[in-house]
DNA sequence: TTTGAAATTGTAACCGATTGCATTATATTT
DNA sequence: AAATATAATGCAATCGGTTACAATTTCAAA
C-alpha cells in the first residue's frame, strides 16, 4: 500500500483558508456559498485530486446510493439481459449495483438478502430461487421501508413491486398455436410448479387445451430442472412413448433446443413429426435448425422497468410523506411487460 | 422510511453497562475480552438485532471488503461464467462485488474505473473494452497500490496480474486442425486486432499455416464485430468467393454458429464443403448442427483464478511489507488457464 | 452614520466503529 | 499481607463529510 494519503475537505480547507463546512457546501453547489468561493473550491479540489469519501458521507447521510440485486442464476441469457437493462438505468442515475447470486437455492437467497440488508442498500431488485416459498428474509427491508422490486420469479407478498409478463397468456398462446397447427397430444415441459412463472404457463396451457377441445392429461405435463441432461432424457422418453406426442411446449429455449436436437439425432422430424415451442427468445432459438417458435420475453426491458420503478420509489417524495397508506399503494403495483409469440419453423405443422 | 433506528454498539453498551470499546472488541473475538463478557455481548447483540454499520467500520478501517469488476459485455455466456466463478470465490471470502459494464466502450470503461476507484474498492478485476489502448484510467489504482487482476482482454501493463489463455497456441491448434483435415484455403474471422486475444489467435493461425506449408493470404483474415449481422454478411461473402474457402476459424462460437447456419441455408454442406472451428465452447456449439469444433475456454475457471489471485494479494502480508519490489514481483504474474481444442463434426473434413 | 436584513462563512456536534494508551480488577509470588 | 504480574475494561481520539445554529460581513434603506 504505497500512495500518499487521500485529500480530504480538511486539506482543501487549509489550503483555501476556509472552513471544512464551506468546502463541503461549495463542493455540492449549496446556494449559500458565494459563486466565486465555490469556483475556488471546485478548482483546487480538481487540482489536488480530491475525491469525496463515500463512507463518511454514507455514514452521515444514512444513504448508500447502492442497489442490491439477487438473481437466481448468472449464467443465463435472460438474466444477463435483465442485468444489462438494470445497469443501464441505474448507472445513469449514479447508483451502484451489488450483485448476489442464489444459484437457485433458498438458503443462499436468504444469506444474500441478509448481506445486502447489512450493506444497507437503498433498494433491492430480486428474482426468487427455485425453491423459495416463504419471504421472511425480506422482512427487514419491509420494516425499514426499503423498496423492493421483484421480477420474473415472484410470490404473493404484500410489499414491493413486481415486474412480470402475463405467464398465463404466454402459456395460452404457445399452446393454442400448437393446437391450431393441428397438434392433438401436446406435452408441456416445465419446472417447479410452485414458482409463479411455471404455474401461470401451465394454467395457460390448460386453458388453451380446453378452448381447442383437447383433454388435459396430467401425464403430459413433465416437470424437471430444464437442464441439458434433462432435455436429453426428455427426448429419449418422448421417443419411447406410444402414441407419440405431436407437440411440445417447453418453458425454456435452451431446453427446447437441446431437446429438439436430440430428437433430430434420433430420426424424428421437426416440425413434421413433432412441433416445438420454446420460451424466452434467446439467441439460440434463432440458430437452432429448424428455428424455434418461442415466446419473446424481453429481459432488457424487464431490467429497465424494474430499475426505473425502484428509482422512482427512491427519489419520490414518499420519504417525506408520512402516509404509509400512500407509500403502500405505490409499492404494490405490478408492471406487466409485453410478451408475444414469435412463430418460426419449429412449429409449422402441416400434418392434417 | 418507517423503521426504528438501528441498534449500535452504544445501545448495546448501555444495556450491558459496558463501554462501546468493550462491545466492539467483544463482537470480534478480541482476545483481551473475558469469555463470559463476550458471550453476554454477542447474545444481547443477537437479541436486539444488532447489525454493524459497515460505513463506520469502512471509514475507520479504510477498507471496504468490496471488489470492483469491469466487464466489456454482460450479455455473453463467457462473461456470465466468469462472473459466476468470481462470485463463488469472493462470496466465500465475504467480499462484495460491484459490477461495472463498459459495453465495449473505452469511454465507459474509464468512467467505470473512476467510479470504482471513488467507491474505494479493495481490488479490481477487469476485462478491457474493444477499443481500449491506453491504461491511464488505472493509474489511480496503481498509485494507491490497489491490486488489479485483468482477464481475457489484457494489455501490456507493468502492474497487475493477468489471467488468460495461450491465445497463440489456441489459434495454432484450431488452424492446424483444419489444415490437418485437408483444408487449403482457411479463412480467419476475428475482431479488432489491437486486442491481445485476437492478435494472439491470428499469430497462431499464421504459424499453423506456415507449419503446414500454406501461404498466408491477408485477404483471408476478416475483421468485424462478430455480431449476428456480421456473421450473416460474412456467410454471404464466403458464398460469393471464387475459389471458395474450404475452412473457417472464427474467434467466437456465436458468430461461427450463425455463420454455419447461414451457409447451410444457402445449400453449402458443413463440413463437406467447408469445415468450421469456433471459439469458447459455449452451449451453442453443442447444439448447432453439425456440432461445432471449438476451443474450450473455461470461463468459470478463469473467474475463480482471477478472484483467488486477487484475494491472495488482498490478504497476503504484502500490505505490511515495505518492499515495493517484492509487491511488484507478485503483481506481475500471468496465470495461464488451460484451453484445448474440442473436435466435433463441423470440422471433420473428408475431402482429400 | 446608523441599522437591519440578506448574504456568507464558521463552529461544533454528530454519524458508528476502532484502537492506543490508560486504568482497574484479579491472580500470583514472596 | 504486600508487591508484582496479568487479565479485563474504559477513555478518548480518530476516520471525513454534513448541517443546525451562530457569527460575521455586506449592502442598501433610513
Amino acid at each position: 500500500m504505497t500512495g500518499k494519503k487521500d485529500i480530504t475537505i480538511y486539506d482543501l480547507a487549509r489550503v483555501l483558508s476556509l472552513s471544512p463546512a464551506t468546502v463541503s457546501r461549495g463542493l455540492k453547489d449549496h446556494p449559500a456559498i458565494n459563486i466565486k468561493t465555490r469556483k475556488r473550491i471546485t478548482d483546487t479540489a480538481r487540482e489536488m485530486g480530491y475525491r469525496s469519501n463515500s463512507f463518511a458521507s454514507n455514514l452521515r447521510m444514512q444513504k448508500t446510493h447502492t442497489i442490491g440485486i439477487i438473481v437466481h442464476e448468472l449464467k443465463s441469457q435472460f438474466i444477463s439481459s435483465v442485468l444489462s437493462g438494470i445497469e443501464k438505468i441505474t448507472t445513469e442515475a449514479g447508483y451502484d449495483l451489488i450483485i448476489g447470486h442464489s444459484s437457485e437455492s433458498y438458503r443462499k437467497e436468504t444469506s444474500n438478502a441478509h448481506n445486502l440488508f447489512h450493506k444497507r442498500v437503498d433498494g433491492l431488485i430480486a428474482s426468487l430461487a427455485f425453491d423459495t416459498t416463504d419471504m421472511e428474509h425480506f422482512d427487514p427491508f419491509v420494516k425499514k421501508g426499503i423498496p423492493i422490486v421483484f421480477f420474473d420469479r415472484v410470490e404473493d407478498f404484500p410489499y414491493g413491486t413486481r415486474v412480470i409478463i402475463d405467464n398465463v397468456k404466454a402459456g395460452y398462446e404457445a399452446t393454442a398455436h400448437l393446437a391450431a397447427q393441428g397438434c392433438r397430444r401436446i406435452v408441456h415441459f416445465t419446472a417447479n410448479l410452485g414458482r409463479n412463472v411455471y404455474a401461470g404457463r401451465l394454467k395457460g396451457y390448460q386453458q388453451a387445451l380446453a378452448d381447442y377441445g383437447l383433454t388435459f392429461d396430467p401425464a403430459l405435463v413433465m416437470v424437471n430442472d430444464l437442464s441439458e441432461a434433462a432435455a436429453i432424457r426428455a427426448a429419449r422418453q418422448i421417443l419411447s412413448m406410444n402414441p407419440r406426442p405431436d407437440g411440445v411446449f417447453a418453458t425454456n429455449d435452451f431446453f427446447a433446443a437441446v431437446f429438439l436436437q436430440t430428437l433430430k439425432e434420433n430420426g424424428l422430424r421437426v416440425p413434421e413429426d413433432i412441433a416445438i415451442v420454446g420460451f424466452n427468445n434467446d439467441a439460440i432459438s434463432r440458430i437452432i435448425q429448424p428455428k424455434l417458435t418461442t415466446i419473446n420475453y424481453p429481459g432488457e426491458e424487464v431490467g429497465e422497468q424494474a430499475a426505473r420503478s425502484l428509482l422512482d420509489q427512491l427519489t419520490s417524495p414518499s420519504a417525506a410523506v408520512a402516509s404509509a397508506k400512500e407509500a403502500s399503494a405505490r409499492t404494490t403495483d405490478t408492471i406487466i411487460i409485453r410478451s408475444e409469440l414469435i412463430i418460426r419453423d419449429s412449429s409449422l405443422h402441416r400434418k392434417v
